[in-house]
DNA sequence: GCTTGACCCTGGAGTGGCTACAAGGTTTGC
DNA sequence: GCAAACCTTGTAGCCACTCCAGGGTCAAGC
């Protein structure tokens, strides 16, 4: 298999596997006699897994210890209980800041509804307003990550 | 006030300040005759202003159409509804993604709940199995954004 | 006068996860 | 025989910072 068919045959681009295979996760592939890449369906089945795994947005970097522990199954299963652990959180310490985020865009959004002059605009007043506010360090620091 | 004043009064990093600067958000101060930066008050307010919108997630190139629109109080503000309006939209689309992501996370954490080996382990047979569907593209493309 | 330490300067590199391009070589189809 | 589609490597760009190297400046203390 050339990359073009494994690209089609996941849906990965091109130019993201080879990113991959630079960056560990994918094993570099034999070789044709003109230098293309030759992959096998072991290649196929690891480029999925990585898919996967980004698609419930995992880092690189945890997917490459995740590839660790497949290649080592004898090993403690502990790890990746923790690394699942350590994800959940993550998303869910996201989705609470955003729905922080959310509540605050909505309420500036009520403060404009017409087409008017910019400096009658409640959400450009607001927003000034609210960066006094900050300014006097009553906000807390730090964007919603 | 110096650059480290500055710093301390709005919670910014003085590199993030300087970073600002070369981006076109804070227009750049006077010198002093040691070449150090030397802010007024208006300095503060706007710097306050860009923290505040990024506060808010929105990005450094609408922050940056935000303080043109409060240079020019005379135009319309129709433009500051539809940012506002894009950046909720964005929001909101990160939002369900992630609650997907959240309960595909909690689902796969439920298939492993003690310290095995890795061959037993559950999480990592549905990761492995869950990336053989997707080989076959019955999961739709793309990683949560 | 000399050192120490806190501050300031510029410019460049690194982060993650790709994406895009340049400049070439190879294969495929008509 | 030629164009289009494919492959190769290497490099640069995206975002919003963050960090570092290698300097200059200034006030306090000895």
């Amino acid at each position: 298999m050339r990359i073009g068919e494994l690209s089609r045959a996941t849906g990965v681009e091109v130019e993201t596997i080879r990113y991959y295979e630079k960056a560990g996760l994918l094993p570099p592939p034999s070789r044709a006699d003109n230098g293309y890449r030759a992959y096998g369906s072991g290649h196929l089945e690891r480029l999925a897994f990585v898919r996967h795994c980004r698609a419930l947005d995992i880092s690189l970097a945890d997917i490459g210890r995740l590839l660790d522990f497949l290649d080592h199954p004898e090993a403690a299963c502990g790890d990746i209980n923790r690394l699942v652990d350590a994800q959940l959180d993550r998303v869910r310490a996201r989705i609470i800041s955003l729905q922080a985020l959310e509540r605050q865009l909505s309420a500036l959004r009520r403060h404009c509804d017409e087409d008017l002059q910019v400096r009658d605009c409640g959400i450009l007043q607001e927003l000034v307003g609210a960066a006094r506010g900050e300014a006097c360090t009553c906000h807390e620091r730090g964007a919603p990550a």
